[in-house]
DNA sequence: GCATAAAATTGTCAACTGTCCTAAATTGGA
DNA sequence: TCCAATTTAGGACAGTTGACAATTTTATGC
């Protein structure tokens, strides 16, 4: 199999703060284990104990580490969301591009990252328990808004005569039209050989309505 | 509050095939209790138990109609995915108006649909579910498959000179395009208000997008 | 190396889960 | 009206869950 540019770390941790390094590794193992359960098998799989077994550690030690599963849920998505906001943090911004070709890459970016096993897997997770936790809502909107600035940022230089609310708007429709293909050209979807095919017609979109957009 | 016109039937029941009429409505009363419940709170919360109880019946009672989790989760995903194959089957073909308002009509429907409370709540479980559970992946992508076909038709008209594959891949981009509004402006998230503005969007991108697509 | 903080083990707890079984009550057709 | 099929109640079961406490083992700065 070909090298797949990994686009996001898999998990950002908090600093460590006092504790043996020991501490902080088996922490880490236990995040990305919960990660990869929560990918694997889904989020009602993912008990303490089904945790701790398949890092190989008691159930005591787990809640020594995280005391409540909402506590390990906390880290857990806050980790995991840290880390592509870091990854949407280090998008360049390529001076001397066209915005075109500038919106085209971040597109193109974006759309890859969608095709990969773990957004595909993980982000319908998290769209269905931020429908019934405050906490993941309002870390997955925070994550989404540094998601669209660079858009909404490369949409000003198209549309500098745009009214910055539309600009907005221009902006959420692209990135929704994105993230909607996560279920139909994600990972193993039935149309995942359609996601290049897809991609195009989704740019190509993107970039005549940005252009076009009167909203009288 | 105004009267909001209910798109889709709540659940479609199968044909009653003997028993007794008050079993049939105990079945009834059942998935739709299992609905709500999955809706308010999520798929996690839906217990044989907290559905009986909801119910106001014993939990034998509820085994007796569906002896096992997977027999009610599986009659009611039917039943609900049932009556939006249902809906969108009734879809008017609305013979003499242009292909464009058309398919701007069906976008606003199908969009109205996901502002609705149901649909912004249920469909991010199933697609969440539908990643670790083959039978809710076929009976979803079904439901996709035959919402994305009126679409195909109405692509057809407005473009006689492309290919096939090409007519499915704009539905495709449509369609997805569409869904992903569901988490960014669906019912009660963060940019609910901004669906009238995004819907216009969305729609004026789709006829665009179907109108100049060259697939070379 | 030693003392101490940190980490990991082990066992327990009540609450909850899905499934199953038997007996009582109800339904609706003959 | 009566009776058999159907529906409901009620209880029991083993297994799982998250949380916790007492204990032992390990790591690390001095």
């Amino acid at each position: 199999m070909d090298a797949i540019p990994k686009l996001v770390t898999d998990l950002l941790m908090p600093d460590r703060d006092g504790g043996y390094a020991k501490g902080y590794e088996t922490r880490e193992l236990i995040l990305r284990t919960a990660l990869y359960i929560l990918i694997e098998e889904g989020y009602r799989a993912m008990s303490m104990r089904r945790i701790a077994a398949a890092c190989g550690m008691r159930l005591g030690n787990l809640t020594y580490h995280y005391p409540t599963r909402e506590d390990l849920v906390r880290e857990l998505l806050n980790a995991v969301i840290s880390s592509y906001e870091v990854e949407f943090g280090a998008i360049v911004h390529a001076p001397g591009l066209a915005p075109e070709e500038r919106l085209t890459r971040l597109c193109s970016l974006i759309i890859e990252d969608i095709g990969s096993k773990k957004t595909t897997r993980l982000f319908p997770e998290l769209w269905a328990l931020a429908n019934h936790d405050a906490f993941v809502y309002e870390r997955v909107h925070e994550l989404y808004d540094r998601a669209r600035a660079p858009l909404v940022e490369i949409i000003a230089e198209m549309r500098p005569d745009l009214p910055e609310e539309a600009r907005l708007d221009l902006a959420l429709f692209i990135s929704a039209s994105m993230e909607g293909l996560t279920v139909f050209a994600g990972y193993q979807m039935p149309f995942a050989r359609r996601m290049p095919a897809v991609e195009h017609i989704a740019v190509r979109s993107f970039i005549d309505i940005v252009r076009s957009f009167n909203p009288a």
